[in-house]
DNA sequence: AAGTGGTCTAGACCACTAT
DNA sequence: TAGTGGTCTAGACCACTTT
């Protein structure tokens, strides 16, 4: 018979370079998503065995064991104990939008530029002290600022931080470049972790004349809330943007162009 | 003077259990994760060198370098190559949100009922033969969906497949119970990739009615194209659900558990 | 030159699944 | 029992950065 064991599907794939600058690792994974895109390996169908890619591309396991848990970390590939690694049907919760699809928020965008529209200490609200975990009626700074990314407005930003006393508002201070810094203060409290949140509104009549949208265009709503190492709040606010200048978009499945999604960032330091 | 040289930053925290369930890389994380959330390790600070991990863990080289590898891939630590390793200050372009936020739409619920509300045969419009890249006026199956979770609408679903004379359209077949079973279609032609996209939106007033919302509230609407291994388009349609219903929230930084955040998934096959 | 991360080997041992 | 994935070792060699 002519059926192929699962042993000889990868014959025809091109063997690993030991001169390219590209890590075997990486290499291995390309080849199998390449495989699999290739609908040479079908959903729910069994990879070779870690000995049989072993010996087929002439690697160690440990170099095998790497590539397949790339793969399974990337939900393409589902190794199970004892019986084997087979190739996951794509799922749809296994789509994740990036904040990276927001303009403007990714440090590394230098294009974008933060104009303060308003700062002021004030007295807090209930629902800012609620917030923030402090007492109604204590002082924290408000702000309201705009983003600006290549000449057109693309975020109102509303942002609430607790006042602390040692560290007086240089108005400059918040005109950064950067949201990161913005975040990080450049002051003496650290960001631990954050709270995201994305809800769709309706673009209020003052946030759509800062956008230049029509009111009651719908929009996104990205709220905020920081905290510190000792798990206090520090800053809670919200951006609104405009439906139709912000998506999020994602792939789920083998992307078209399967590439190297395995760069590692080289960020710079705080 | 009692500065701590950084080999010595994790001297307080626990040794790694070889008798333990858990991998020693695993723990490692965790302890790594812990002198962070503790502010032991603060932002911009050098991790100890990998050969120190090694001596103070009592592990091996490849052990050290994937627990560090995982927090490379958590975006917690920035490992530069002649420099150190650095503990990443958090950054908001690292937040993703997941799908899994979006009720139903995972095949684990299966609190989710699909109603079929209507199906049938149509020539395509310009618009759904210029997603499908078919010619327009060919035949394709339109459909329109309910989808209930807790007794509860929660998205009305609008798709467009290309019509396959060889698979005639059973409608029980559509009374599916889990959406992957719809897109992964019970027939032949198996899915590759997706193309998903997340706009707000005011919800059109029949879309309110089915889902008992407010007509004019705001909404999500989840936009999605699906690809064969051949990459034609097979299906395109899109959710739309009240903002109220559905919420996307993620975390930036470290947890506040640290948890184990490695498990492996042991998904059921198709 | 010394120290750092990055890759890779060639095994070992274990836990689990199938037959 | 044989085959599978899962972990781990104790080094090696390389590329890069800093001093």
């Amino acid at each position: 018979m002519t059926r192929k064991p699962r042993s000889r599907v990868l014959d025809a794939s091109p063997s690993i370079d030991r001169d390219s600058f590209e890590p075997a690792y990486i290499q291995l994974v390309n080849i199998l998503r390449q495989g699999i895109a290739a609908g040479l390996l079908r959903p729910g169908e069994q990879l070779p065995s870690e000995a049989q890619l072993c010996r087929r591309f002439g690697v160690s396991p440990m170099t095998v064991r790497r590539a397949i848990n790339i793969l399974a970390d990337q939900d393409v590939v589902n190794p199970q104990q004892g019986r084997g690694t087979y190739v996951k049907p794509l799922h749809l919760g296994a789509a994740t939008f990036n904040l990276t699809g927001f303009p403007g928020l990714s440090a590394s965008t230098s294009q974008t530029v933060v104009r303060l529209l308003e700062v002021r200490v004030n007295k807090a609200s209930e629902l800012v002290a609620r917030k923030l975990a402090v007492d109604a009626g204590s002082r924290v700074i408000e702000m309201r600022r705009l983003l600006i990314e290549a000449e057109r407005p693309v975020f109102v930003h509303r942002g609430y931080l607790v006042y602390d006393p040692g560290r007086p508002i240089v108005e400059a201070e918040m005109e950064v470049t950067t949201l990161q810094a913005l975040f990080s203060g450049s002051g003496s409290n650290l960001i631990k972790r954050g709270e995201l949140s994305i809800e769709p509104t309706i673009l209020p009549a003052e946030d759509a004349r800062l956008l230049l949208a029509t009111p009651g265009a719908p929009g996104f709503c990205l709220e905020h809330l920081f905290f510190d190492f000792q798990e206090c709040p520090l800053s809670w606010g919200w951006f609104v943007g405009a439906a139709d200048r912000v998506r999020l978009t994602t792939q789920v499945g083998l992307p078209a162009t399967p590439a190297a999604t395995e760069e590692r960032r080289h960020d710079a330091l705080a």
